[in-house]
DNA sequence: TCCGCGATCGTCT
DNA sequence: GACGATCGCGGAC
């Protein structure tokens, strides 16, 4: 196995990092690290290596049209996960940014794995493609086993938490490519998609 | 290799 | 009653 002590122990990046401009948050969590601990206490982690930005005032974000039971938690405080289901089967993973009313968020869309790769195999199904994993937001929804009664509006900066995002590498603005984001209609022309050049779990080049 | 489509269900119109 | 911030399979070329 890999060396991992080092960033075993490190502490949850601090709500501070939520409240800078959204997009600064999606490009500075690139190279961050997701930290999922399962009830049994295993855990599965991975670098970010792409994100999108939904902003206030966007009309792709969930909460343009207003507060709903669904998007609750995007108004909620900065540092949480919002949560949903995608399509009526993914989880994604957002992170929540701006202070408490202001509905904006991180889509963290793939990651590269980490600790746990035998267990997001199975909660994959088995695939044995590494790659393949985690190259999407439903696939890595799956591969750390994101629940919406369990996840949703969880506080990512409990260093206690079942899910936490832990400080990774530094990602070089020369090493980020910026991007239109995928799967939407609305602001579908917006460059707010960012992704870790040449990373080889980025869903789409 | 690329493209089209079905799965599946909560949310909002 | 329609539509997704998706994924993976199957068929065509």
């Amino acid at each position: 196995m890999s060396t991992t002590a080092s960033f075993q122990a490190a502490k949850p990046l601090p709500r501070e990092f939520y409240l800078e401009p959204t997009l600064t948050v999606a490009r500075r969590l690139l190279g961050q690290i997701v930290v999922r601990t399962l009830p049994g206490g295993e855990r599965l982690s991975g670098i970010i290596v792409e994100t999108e930005g939904y902003l206030a005032g966007d009309p792709a974000c969930h909460a343009y049209r207003g507060k709903t039971l669904r998007n609750a938690s995007m108004f909620g405080p900065p540092g949480h996960a919002y949560v949903y289901l995608s399509y009526g089967m993914h989880m994604m993973l957002n992170l929540v940014c701006q202070e408490e009313g202001v509905a904006e968020a991180v889509l963290v869309r793939a990651l590269e794995p980490l600790e746990g790769v035998e267990t997001m195999r199975s909660l994959r199904g088995g695939i044995t493609n590494t790659i393949q994993l985690t190259n999407g937001p439903g696939k890595l929804g799956a591969a750390i086993a994101l629940t919406r009664q369990e996840d949703d509006g969880v506080d990512v900066t409990d260093p206690k938490g079942r899910l936490q995002i832990i400080p990774g590498q530094i990602v070089s603005d020369a090493d980020i490519v910026d991007s239109q984001r995928i799967g939407i209609t609305q602001g579908a022309d917006l460059p707010w998609r960012y992704y870790i050049r040449g990373n080889a779990y980025v869903s789409r080049k």
